[in-house]
DNA sequence: TTGTATGCAAATAATTTGCACCAAA
DNA sequence: TTTGGTGCAAATTATTTGCATACAA
């Protein structure tokens, strides 16, 4: 799953990295040689990537660097925890993607070649609130997944897949 | 899962039923008796239910009615087929709702009582397939839900939840 | 009859968790 | 030291699937 335009990061005060140790000191947390690795191996990508994406990519069992799969589980629930990213429900996968230096966006996902594409929307984000507002509701987030096919996916027509997840 | 403010049914020409016959006939499918009182178990709610809560409220094995949960998954995956039900991801669970004879719609999720409510805007519908225009996608449909708390839960101030999949 | 559908149990897949051992602070 | 962290393997959860049998057309 690889975003074919992502945005470009923003301009931040600190690093992912420095963040997420400001994170962990103010918890009491300790700062590990995995966590360390991991959020170098997580921040290298600007892509949007599962658990398992990650785990395929990172050193195996024996290897220097060798990060147990319950420990990069662990791990990502705290960088979501730390706000470093963000993760969403995809085809039945947790998907995470960057969240700290980056803009607010939504997505549209191509049904048939499973990618994710982003786009920024201020409407979008007024429509949520006034519905919102209307219904009582605290807002703390959204999240809008366009589905449908993708202008290069468009031009070869395929078969298309079975049941999709709208 | 239940929705605290529903929309109301249209009118529609057939019933979930007749529509569902239909369907199979077209595919030279069989209409079982458990097809059949699975539809009637299904449309009696106005609700929206996962896999489980719909499997809790049958019948149990050995009582009368009893349809096995491989049936169930296998049934609710022909009425999204079918177009009776939509279903998307929440919280990791597959959440079902009616769809036919229903106005289209989108969620609020609020993450401390876990009911879904509904709305319905034009204003997104707009937006989405401008978007979708401007970077060429042919749109199939979009999820969008807005999270928050609720009118209710706002009201009584308790503790959050720990990680909540935006 | 003839191929679908169903029930049951085993198989998957994606995470999570228990626990003994390791290591930051 | 002390308490949180990690690896490993077992446990979970939600579904799916293989297969022998039952049944709609």
């Amino acid at each position: 799953m690889s975003a074919a335009d992502s945005l470009e990061p923003l301009n931040v005060s600190s690093s992912p990295r420095e963040r997420f140790e400001e994170y962990l000191q103010s918890r009491g947390l300790r700062q590990t040689s995995q966590r360390k690795f991991l959020i170098e191996a997580v921040f290298a990508e600007h892509d949007h990537f599962d658990a398992d994406e990650l785990i395929d990519r990172l050193p195996r069992r024996g290897e220097k660097n060798y990060v147990s799969s319950a420990t990069v589980y662990r791990t990502l629930r705290e960088f979501v925890d730390a706000g470093l990213l963000k993760s969403f429900q995809l085809d039945g996968r947790t998907v995470y993607e960057l969240d700290y230096g980056y803009p607010q966006h939504d997505h549209l996902y191509c049904s048939r070649c499973r990618k994710l594409f982003e786009f920024q929307s201020r409407d979008l984000m007024e429509i949520r609130d006034r519905v919102a507002a209307e219904k009582g509701f605290r807002v703390s987030g959204h999240r809008m997944i366009i589905h449908g096919i993708c202008r290069e996916c468009g031009k070869s027509r395929r078969k298309k897949r079975k049941q999709d997840l709208v």
